[in-house]
DNA sequence: TGTATGATGGGCT
DNA sequence: GCCCATCATACAT
């Protein structure tokens, strides 16, 4: 156990609010993630608010499809996807059904269950960079699409939840523009991380792929 | 600590 | 057929 921290699990009312309201707000709380050989619970650091089908650079921008239909339900739930051919990333629905808005988790502090992070992670050079970053934290914490769709909310036998945990002073609250995130998408400032927390992971503007030759 | 580049496959136009 | 809410590696500094 973790002293210290507030272990009061977050309620269904904490999600269904303006996804710009609630991704400031989950910085500092405690994500469980209950797997097979034990918990790993971790200290969010960086998230994106995605503002589902009036934000460019949404999953739900050009509207509902087989991918994002998690998104379109009720808030609380997670939202996996699989992305570059090779990773997961984890978000958080947020605001009441149909709006299709969410976070993603894009960073943070592994505070329990190190050892069973590195055995996922053991690429990462310090512990610092086990979830530094949205695919890194979703390996870190053996996320995968099995998941997608997983109510977070505690209950008996969940596999992901969030606690209460221990929200940063407001003023150390950054944001700026999303990470990777292209076209009129960019123009929002809808990333938000605890300013000088070392976990949290570069930023890196979008950067289109080249053609082969 | 930083920059450049290849990997790798599902989603969608 | 292009795009992608990215990362590991190699190499320079």
């Amino acid at each position: 156990m973790i002293e210290g921290l507030d272990r009061t699990p977050l309620t269904r009312d904490f999600f269904d609010r303006p996804v710009l309201d609630v991704a400031p707000d989950l910085l500092g709380r405690t994500l469980v993630r209950d797997t097979a050989d034990g918990p790993i619970e971790l200290r969010l650091t960086e998230v994106e608010a995605y503002a589902g089908e009036i934000d460019p650079g949404s999953h739900a921008f050009r509207g509902r499809t087989g991918r994002n239909s998690v998104m379109y339900g009720p808030p609380g739930h997670a939202y996996v996807y699989f992305t570059y051919g090779m990773w997961h990333c984890l978000n958080l629905v947020c605001g009441p059904e149909g709006m299709a808005s969410g976070v993603l988790l894009r960073a943070g502090e592994i505070r329990l269950g190190a050892e069973l992070s590195r055995k996922r992670r053991f690429s990462a050079r310090n512990d610092r960079e086990l979830a530094k970053g949205p695919a890194r934290l979703a390996t870190a914490l053996d996320i995968d699409k099995a998941l997608n769709g997983t109510d977070a909310i505690a209950h008996p036998g969940a596999s992901l939840s969030v606690l209460h945990g221990t929200p940063p002073p407001s003023d150390q609250v950054r944001n700026g523009p999303r990470t990777g995130v292209g076209g009129d998408g960019a123009l929002h400032p809808w990333r938000f991380w605890i300013d000088g927390d070392p976990t949290v992971s570069p930023y890196r503007p979008h950067a289109p792929r080249r053609r082969a030759t």
